[in-house]
Parts: C-alpha cells; sequence; structure tokens
DNA sequence: GAGGCTGCATCAGCAGTACTGATGCAGCCT
DNA sequence: AGGCTGCATCAGTACTGCTGATGCAGCCTC
C-alpha cells in the first residue's frame, strides 16, 4: 500500500478512467493499469470494474481510508517543511463563512491581518499546513458533541461560539406560520444542499436519523444572501445558525423543536502560536473559560 | 516521505540505535542509515542527533506524525484484509479496565462471545482492524467534551456511561476529613501515574490547567485493586471514577468539586456490525438515545 | 452483424532504486 | 594513547518501476 499507489487509485476512481488520471498524475496509461494492478494484488481483491471503471465494494472501502491517509500525508509534509522557513510576520486567519462573526466582533490584532474565507475541509488543510496560524469553523452537531472535523494531524480545538439552528423557509411555505417544526417533519421536503454555506445534508440525516433531506438543489458558492435568494425564490429549504436565518429578508424563519442540534463555531490552531496569533487564540478561548478545549486525538495526553 | 521510511524512523527513535533498529526491522544498518538520509535529504532538515542517538526538534516533530500515520495505514491494511475473509461466528469484544461494568450489567448476545481486556489504544487498533466487534473505552473528560481517541479510521462513537470522579486518598491524608476537594489543590501532592488503569496524569494537567500532578510512582498493571493498595501503602494519590473507588477498601475516597470532569464510557464500533454484535450495539446505544452518536471524523457526514 | 474505435492489459526493455557487505571514521571509555 | 563501539560511506548487484509498443475486449456505427 504505496502512498503512490493509492493516490493513482484515487485519482482514478476520481476521474473515472485509466488513461485521464494517468496524464493528469503525468504517468502513462501502462504505468497506472500496473500501479491498480499491484495494489489489487496486494490486498488480494478487485478494486475496480473495468468498463465502466469504478470501484467495487472493496475499491470503495479503500477509498474511506485513502483519501484521509494522503491528506494526512500531505499536511505532515507541509508542517515539516514549514519549520524550515523564517516564521512571516503578520497573522493569517481562515474562517469559514457562517464563523465569522464570531471572529469579527473585536479587531483584529497584529499588523496586516490577512483573512481567507474556506470551506471546512480547506480550512481545516490550510491550518495543519500552517498556511494561516488558526481557523475558525462552524458545523451542527448535538449540544454535547464535537464538530466531527478531520483528523490532520495535532490541533487544538476550542470551542467558540453556538447558538440554535433555523429552518429557512419561503414566505408562503405551508409550515412557515409554524412557531417551530420538528425536523424530522421536513426529511420529505425539498431542500437546497449548500454544503458550503450552510448545514450539510448528511449532517442533518444523522442528526434526525432518518434517510431524507435530499437535495433538490445545490449551491456551491459560499454567500448566504444567495441562500437565502434561493429559498425566497422556492427552489427548497435550508437550515442556518438563528441570527444569521433572521438578516435574510423575505423569508420565514422558524425554530427547530427537535432533534436538538445546535450550531457551533470552533477555532482550531496547532501547537501555541506565536506573536499576535497568540493574542487572538487567548483572547477567543477566553470567552469560553473552563475546560473547553480539546487537543486532538492524534497528539492528546490520554 | 515513504512508509518504510518513516517506519524506520519510527524504530531509530524508539531504539535509539541504527543498528539495533536495523536488526528489529530485518535490515542491516547500512540501509537504516541510509533511510535516515534519504529522509532528512527530502525534508531538507536533519532529524537526529548521533551519538546519542535522539530526535532534532524537527524530527520530534515528525514523530508526532509519523506515528498515527503508520497506525493509520495499517488499521487501512487491516479493514482490507477483513473484507476477504468470511465471518466469523463468535461475538468479540474488548474493554478498558474501567469501563466494564456498563458491559456486564447484562449477558453478552451470541455463542461464545469473547472478551479482551486492553489498554485504550490497544482496544481502538482492535476494533480498527476487525479483531473485535466492539471496543469499550473510558476516560476523562470534560461534561460536554468527547473522549479524544485516536484517529484510525471509520468509527462510530457512542456515550455509553458518565459518571464523576472521585480522588482517592489513604485514610490518614491530611484532605481525607473534607467532603470534596478542588483538583488544583492536589496538583502538587504525590500521584500515581496509572496511564493503563485509571485516568492518565498528562489528561489531568489538560483539565485543571496545571503543569502540576507529577508521577511519584508508575503503576503499569490493569487491576484496579492493586492499585487501591498501592494508595492505602501511602505510594501517591490517584483518581477513579466514584462508583470504582467506592469499591476499594482502606482508603478515603473524596469527590472532586472543580474544575466538572466526568469519567466517562464510550462504545467504539465499525460499521455496522452483524448478527450479534449489531444486537449488542443496539442494546448499548439504547440506553444512550437521542444524538450521542458521532461518527469518526474521518468519514462523517458534514 | 461486420468493422472500426476506444481504452485497459500485457510485454519487453531500460534506468534508477534499494538493498547488502566491506570499509572508513568519529567519539567515548578504559 | 589505544581500542572499541557504532554511524557514514562506498561499490556492487538484484530488482523495482517506469516507458513505449502491442494485444485484446467491449461498445458504437452503419
Amino acid at each position: 500500500m504505496d502512498p503512490h499507489l493509492l493516490r493513482t487509485f484515487v485519482a482514478v476512481v476520481d476521474q473515472g478512467s485509466f488513461s485521464v488520471a494517468a496524464s493528469t498524475l503525468g504517468y502513462t496509461q501502462s504505468a497506472v493499469s500496473q500501479h491498480i494492478a499491484a495494489l489489487e494484488s496486494d490486498l488480494g481483491a478487485p478494486l475496480l470494474t473495468r468498463r465502466p471503471v469504478a470501484p467495487t465494494a472493496a475499491g470503495a472501502r479503500l477509498m474511506e481510508h485513502a483519501r484521509p491517509l494522503l491528506l494526512r500525508l500531505d499536511a505532515a509534509r507541509a508542517d515539516l517543511a514549514r519549520l524550515n522557513q523564517a516564521p512571516q510576520q503578520g497573522i493569517s486567519l481562515a474562517c469559514t463563512p457562517l464563523s465569522h462573526p464570531a471572529l469579527l466582533a473585536a479587531p483584529l490584532p497584529g499588523d496586516r491581518p490577512s483573512l481567507r474565507v474556506l470551506g471546512r475541509d480547506e480550512a481545516l488543510r490550510a491550518v495543519t499546513s500552517g498556511e494561516v496560524d488558526l481557523a475558525l469553523v462552524d458545523g451542527a452537531a448535538a449540544p454535547s458533541d464535537p464538530l466531527a472535523l478531520a483528523d490532520l494531524g495535532p490541533l487544538t480545538t476550542v470551542r467558540v461560539a453556538e447558538e440554535s439552528l433555523a429552518v429557512v423557509l419561503p414566505a408562503q411555505h405551508p409550515l412557515a406560520g409554524r412557531p417551530s417544526v420538528r425536523l424530522a417533519d421536513l426529511s420529505e421536503a425539498h431542500w437546497i444542499d449548500a454544503p458550503d454555506t450552510g448545514v450539510p445534508l448528511p449532517r442533518l440525516r444523522v442528526a434526525a436519523g432518518t434517510d431524507g433531506f435530499r437535495a433538490r438543489t445545490t449551491y456551491e458558492g459560499t454567500d448566504v444572501l444567495t441562500l437565502g435568494a434561493l429559498v425566497r425564490a422556492g427552489h427548497g429549504l435550508t437550515v442556518l445558525p438563528d441570527s444569521t436565518a433572521r438578516r435574510l429578508h423575505g423569508v420565514t424563519v422558524t425554530a427547530v423543536s427537535a432533534p436538538h442540534i445546535v450550531h457551533r463555531v470552533e477555532m482550531v490552531h496547532g501547537r501555541l502560536p506565536r506573536g499576535a496569533a497568540r493574542e487572538l487564540v487567548e483572547r477567543i478561548g477566553a470567552g469560553e473559560g473552563g475546560p473547553g478545549q480539546v487537543t486532538s486525538p492524534a497528539s492528546a495526553p490520554r
């Protein structure tokens, strides 16, 4: 299970073709074919069906392992590479679209702060590789559960803010008059899947314990106003943190009565950052106080 | 950063010697030397000091990445290998020493159940590799925080039981008369570090936010009665879940008033297990109900 | 249904890798 | 100072992993 072989395997599955994967990886088609053959003989089972090229059951299972493994490997490389470079000056931050209210409540310390808005995974990758000093990520979870963040290396997570979730409905929706709704009652509704902006639908499925929440529309942007406009235009429902939802116009915002899930913002950073970043970490962390801090599994004291 | 190179690097750091690592790995000393040289030139920094052989700062950093990476790689291999084999019959379980009360409250389902008592890390490794169908692990954490478990692959974690922690003191200890103590007041006391039996001291340090809790005695066994005898004999203090502590004789058990940390048992298993294991998962999980379930970061729906 | 075409499998050949075993050399102990 | 332990280095070799060419199976076209 050489990482090179895994990387080719992932590329082949992603592209659905040996030859296309070969050209994106800079190999010949022959090499890719040999890589896959090597993996299959190593693991003792076919991983891909050919014509069409698609993962078998074993291949799908391997994919679940391969992608996080390769991510971790890259994160480790980047982390080590950063050790050799001189630390740069300004503070640099990343945040997911719905997490910035927690960040921008107070001025950013240091000179020339830089802020990037990224998706959850990209934000995590950026903080792991050291491209940014810290990141704020948001997500939905049960009140006492952590956000399930990909484990890319030794990170520290601090709970920053938490608020309730609300369903955003078009004003004329049948349920718009209700003071609150149960999420399960909406599982068969038309939903907008906005994985980078709001709460990803798979997360709702886990929380509500159903197979519903099928996406009718997919929105790939990171702009909440556009998402609100989509709801207003009747393209589907979505779920947003309460305060954000209430800033949208022309839509109805309804509380979720069950299950009890909340929207939470967590700060993620590597070891103790230096300088201005450290100041910010301490200020944000102070809002929580007490034992809200969780070091990541990888390096946590047991 | 070939895994082979990482593996030899880890071996060299563990053994503190190139030649010893070589023989345990089945290489020549020459090969090990070349492996380390290759890693160092790849990462552009020395990783080890020679004479004595010890990791440099960069090497220590690499170790933090290497070991979890290799663990995950092995876990992935084992998971895939298991797919090829016919599922075996009996149910097989692992639990950490302090987690069995939650497990043995009711009879185990299936014929020929097998139970193994392991350390936290070994139990996780066993469930990831499929050697056991599910594992119960225990640990200390803030009430709303999860146990920080190493991320070895796609696992599901369910909170099973939670109770308060108690300090176990010799009967004649000055603080033995108090109804409760603050953990911070005991940070300078003599402690017994019993990482496999009780609550590891580093965990207490994180919870209490101090640098104290230095071990005077280390106990490597998994037997709680022996740990109790150590306390009784005055070798130091320890922390145990309340109900377990109260079963010890000749010691004083005192509640912890601050910080608020609890002892929690979590059930960990891979995908949905089949047969008797499934029955057990559902029964244990039912005790919790609601959204106590957390799929692991690696494969969690976002 | 025959032919062409697309795309993965296979093969031969070559270049570079990854070992081994021998030797060199630096630090430490006596 | 001399010996010894243990990592570095070097030469040699087996083998791995790539390329380019060819083979062959399935699908589309007509």
